[in-house]
DNA sequence: TTGAAATTCGAACGACTGTTTGACACGGGG
DNA sequence: CCCCGTGTCAAACAGTCGTTCGAATTTCAA
């Protein structure tokens, strides 16, 4: 089942996704991808049928990294108060403030897609649910009430999940002028402590108001 | 003072301002750009010096057109209470939603530089400073206590700004497959009232916080 | 009206992109 | 041994990009 091209097919993957989550999916290009794996050009159409195709498998090796992630089990978070819940999801979602590990890598290939909107990650989540996606809905259904309307339970997960995005896709927003903040472990943890509080505050207004049945 | 090779300017600064509110500076492209404005590509080069004085140019006529804009008045906003404030500021920024006209292109061009991070929007507001970062800094310190760290202060500016850009941005990230939303007026009021309610929430929370002296 | 400066124009340049081509190397079954 | 399918490779293709060039045109003061 272990081909020797495989070799090739995996580095190929592995390129790409370093390449995708510094430079986003459009400015990542083919041959900074093919010399950092030192493979040849024309192995990407011969692999994966070209750029699109390179980009969908990184996708799934990405959503796969996802799921084996203990952070958003689903069922240990459920177990959990949804304050601590929230405050696991922000976490994560600052890893690769402080951290360059592949983790980080697939944070910010999803921090590119929320504000790039490629064509093959449209069709990528109308077809298989991005893990991502579905914790941060549950974790928005546990704070909202009950009758809340399907759209504001949607608005408020796309708005949960641009939480962390925003500090995660740009680094060099905050560490430059006019902010000049230090990007160690301990501004990651305090960011992670005022991001969940302002996110949980937020969140437990709209679900302590009322709307006791109409 | 009005040449005729003014005429040629100001259509390129519209078509430029048009162009890149709707793919970016990157993705907008000069032939685009002078095609809409029935001009020259070496126009470009001969008014502006290149496409990247061509987006300055841009950026600064976005800056003067939000200063005489009545909603971020930092006069009649600061004899707000804060939460009008707030909403007012959130209303402003979710305009482009539902319309398209003029105003909508320059916040749209904010929201891409929120996320892009243009070698050009560095260098411009490290120079002239952006109003709307100004006033979201204001809005913060409204609700921060006065003992908050600057690295707060700037934390929560940050986070304030990019609330509504995440809706702003990509609409079809909405409209689309797995959300379905429609943007019509109607939508775009609901949004507002349910962003300004997460946002005050999470701010006064901030706010009540004790914190008092250390 | 004349002449110099300002402006416009089509065409081309060099650098980049993703993709394709055709030749070449390898390796096991007929 | 031969052959054929699987991979790999350098090179070229067609397209777009921002910019530059030289000539043609327009503008405007002398």
């Amino acid at each position: 089942m272990t081909r020797p091209s495989d070799l090739t097919r995996q580095s190929l993957v592995a390129a790409a996704l370093a390449v995708f989550a510094e430079k986003g999916f459009e400015a990542g290009s083919i041959r900074e991808i093919t010399r950092r794996a030192k493979a040849n050009q024309a192995a990407v159409t011969y692999h994966f049928g070209g750029k699109e195709g390179l980009y969908r498998e990184v996708l799934r090796s990405a959503v796969a990294a996802f799921e084996e992630s203990a952070l958003v089990d689903e069922e240990t978070a459920a177990a959990l108060p949804r304050e601590e819940a929230l405050a696991r999801f922000v976490r994560q979602q600052l890893v690769p403030l402080a951290k360059r590990d592949q983790f980080s890598r697939y944070v910010r290939l999803f921090a590119w897609e929320h504000v790039s909107g490629t064509k093959v990650f449209r069709d990528f989540i109308a077809t298989e649910n991005l893990p991502i996606l579905s914790v941060a809905g549950r974790l928005v259904r546990r704070y909202l009430p009950a009758d809340a309307s399907p759209e504001e339970v949607a608005v408020t997960t796309v708005w949960l999940i641009n939480q962390p995005s925003a500090f995660v896709r740009d680094s060099e927003h905050l560490t430059g002028p006019p902010l000049n903040l230090t990007l160690d472990q301990a501004f990651v943890d305090r960011l992670a402590g005022t991001l969940t509080a302002l996110i949980d505050a937020g969140l437990s207004a709209r679900s302590a108001r009322g709307a006791p049945a109409s």
